[in-house]
DNA sequence: CAGTGGTCTAGACCACGAA
DNA sequence: TCGTGGTCTAGACCACTGG
């Protein structure tokens, strides 16, 4: 272990055993370089990553003081579903149910979210496990930013993983919540109408141009999101 | 901006841009030092900075490389509930339904993962919005890691802004899910039984000890998790 | 084996902000 | 005012690893 990390975990450990309370006021940087006899520059690396970590916040001329944790941030890993699948050992199959070019259409707010005003791909497909239905998906992509999509053969592979690799995001907005099935999405998980489905919406751009959207839904019982987190301050 | 964001940026920017796509080779730190006429350790700070965003990989002997961004992690934010009430301009209100204290059940598997032999207190409850129901909260704390909590009063404080306050947890982990209320979910949200839910399970330590668990269920309609997220690399 | 990145040093100047 | 953290420099040594 470096001598940055021996610090900063050394400091972390006493902030998360409890022994430096929220608001302590930890060493100076030059109490800091003297106790561990090294360089302020590599002390200070140590406490900037604890910044960046959300455990102390530092302030000029006061010092660095331990955080006062007030919102749980949560990294989501939020994985390609055949990544999923395949990560699980199961066999993984994309069945495309629909696909047609069209444009968006003015009344849904989904769409006019991607702010495009040229032709749509719209791809309904069904992702199977071990061919159980394992999540119904319904995707528009943007031609304007990705003209290939109009060629590609959406069969082995699902249109997301495809868009991974042709044209990776840069950013992207995630919408979580609890659905009653409708129909359509019943049938195509092979659940009753109204079962209560996670439902994963992705809007996703690459350097401000619109790439596609994604509503994914996950039949309830049979995906969870699952992190584990650490503390973090605001 | 100071030297070391703006090299980031830079670079940054030629890769969201798709100027660099990834497998490309970005220059050496050598030579960023001397197109910016800086030292070393400024461009390293910088790369630095853009492998842990994900958005560059660095090998030793190879120089560093523009990413595939293969994973979406996603940052999200699980505020608690009062902040989130109280950031709506709404009136938030805890209405406290049951409380008593108990050993942990043998056969459930959400208090077996807490590992805690000691008492249990358990409290279930809801969170009101406005007189309305937001969510509805069942919720084991262990006795053996917050003493405390057994003379605590959980009125207009929540048990979760009241174990915040006094002791910030610093290891977490999350359950998303959809579920079908159930007819004690139902009857405290006052929705029809069996309705979609947002389920929120949380079970929170601090340094090794158990401190609490926690199960939310939210209307599907009334609460949403939304995140932005930037690109980021496995 | 040569060149890259990883880490560290011993200085320096400056901006901020608490006293 | 003046001590703190924020940033930067011009070196250095070393580990890893690709050619």
């Amino acid at each position: 272990m470096t001598l940055d990390e021996t610090i900063r975990t050394d400091i972390e450990g006493r902030i998360r055993s409890g022994e430096w309370r929220p608001g302590y006021r930890i060493p100076f940087e030059h109490e800091l370089v003297s106790s561990y006899g090294c360089a302020r520059a590599t002390v200070n690396k140590a406490l900037t990553a604890l910044v960046a970590a959300g455990l102390i916040e530092r302030r000029r001329k006061a010092g660095s003081f331990v955080a006062h944790p007030q919102v749980h941030s949560a990294m989501l890993a939020i994985p390609d579903i055949e990544n999923i699948i395949v990560g699980r050992g199961e066999v993984y199959r994309f069945a495309t149910a629909n696909r047609h070019v069209r444009k968006a259409r003015e009344n849904v707010a989904e769409e006019q979210l991607l702010r495009e005003d040229g032709d749509l791909l719209a791809i309904d497909g069904t992702h199977f496990a071990d061919m159980l239905p394992f999540a119904f998906e319904e995707r528009i992509i943007c031609l304007s930013t990705v003209p290939e999509a109009s060629t590609a053969v959406f069969d082995a592979t699902a249109p997301g993983s495809w868009l991974l690799r042709h044209i990776p995001w840069t950013q992207a907005r995630h919408r979580i919540r609890a659905i009653a099935a409708s129909p359509v999405v019943a049938e195509a998980l092979a659940i009753p109408v109204a079962s209560p489905c996670l439902q994963v919406e992705r809007w996703t751009w690459r350097s401000g141009d619109a790439v596609t959207f994604v509503r994914q839904s996950f039949p309830g019982d049979r995906y969870d999101l699952i992190g584990d987190f650490e503390a973090h301050a605001e």
